[in-house]
DNA sequence: AAAACTACCTGAGTGC
DNA sequence: TGCACTCAGGTAGTTT
């Protein structure tokens, strides 16, 4: 399930074999993504590609005359094999290169999408009502808490709505309010202001150091080379329910949250 | 406006 | 072994 820190990744390890290539053919085998793959995709073939960026969790590969919109949804990957390469099952889109290398999009649960956008993508419907990243200076704790402010929402969903800052997925949540000692349920209007500093610190650093390492592996995440990441030991409550807290004696629980799972300790977090 | 809920999808895991 | 079932989760879109 692809976070922030694992589309960072993909982008910094796919980045230095598609930018300056020239796209020999694209082949779309499966269409039906979370929306169609638009026949834009199909005719870039010929079309230089200029740079690959991220935006929240979606990568935009620029081409001429705009952006190849991906996103990788729960299950998709993107890995680079030669073009001789024999399809897999839910190799659904591929971007040959004039290397001889192809850009192969892999989604079993076809959650992802490969859209195309001319022009500024910052202005693509997707994308232009997006909150600040995490790692930017937008990202302050008296942004988070004017965000907070009033809501009654619980403090984890603010921090998963990605209108108020993107990039923070189930994982990264869980951890990042462990890391700050804060409850998941607690209202985002009734966290004292104090707090939203120390908040802020934890997302930032629970994103920052999963990019430096390269990226959670839990289930069907791959790196685009195939390997997988390193960070899933590092989790200090995700996935831990019923074990013991790495900072105090109580036990790591699970609580349903908006149907996701959240776990957290009861004793250091409040 | 905010919050809650739904839909999309497949594979892994569990229980019978 | 196989079937039925649940769960996992990002996020746009719809309903309350």
């Amino acid at each position: 399930m692809p976070e922030l820190p694992e589309v960072e990744t993909t982008r910094r390890g796919v980045a230095p074999h598609v930018v300056g290539r020239v796209i020999a053919a694209v082949k779309v085998r499966e269409r039906r993504l979370r929306w169609p793959v638009p026949r834009a995709v199909d005719k870039l073939a010929g079309s230089k590609v200029t740079g690959l960026s991220r935006r929240a969790k979606y990568l935009l590969l620029e081409v001429g005359s705009g952006h190849v919109i991906i996103h990788l949804g729960m299950s998709g990957s993107l890995r680079l094999v030669e073009e001789e390469t024999q399809w897999r099952k839910h190799d659904h889109v591929a971007f040959t290169l004039d290397s001889g290398k192809e850009l192969r999009l892999h989604d079993p649960r076809r959650f992802g999408c490969v859209l195309y956008c001319k022009g500024d993508p910052d202005k693509h419907r997707l994308i232009c009502k997006l909150g600040p990243e995490p790692l930017s200076e937008d990202f302050n704790a008296d942004y988070l808490y004017g965000k907070a402010k009033g809501r009654s929402v619980a403090i984890k969903q603010l921090i998963m709505n990605a209108n108020v800052v993107v990039g923070v997925g189930n994982i990264y949540a869980s951890e990042a309010l462990f890391l700050s000692g804060i409850h998941p349920t607690r209202a985002a209007g009734k966290v004292a202001k104090h707090r939203f500093a120390n908040l802020v610190k934890a997302i930032r650093d629970v994103l920052d150091q999963s990019i430096r390492m390269g990226g959670t592996t839990l289930r069907d995440f791959l790196h685009e080379d195939g390997n997988p990441g390193y960070f899933k030991q590092s989790l200090r409550v995700y996935d831990r329910e019923g074990e013991e807290c790495i900072q105090c004696n109580s036990t790591v629980r699970r609580i349903v949250q908006a149907n996701r799972s959240s776990f957290y300790c009861p004793g250091c977090q409040r």
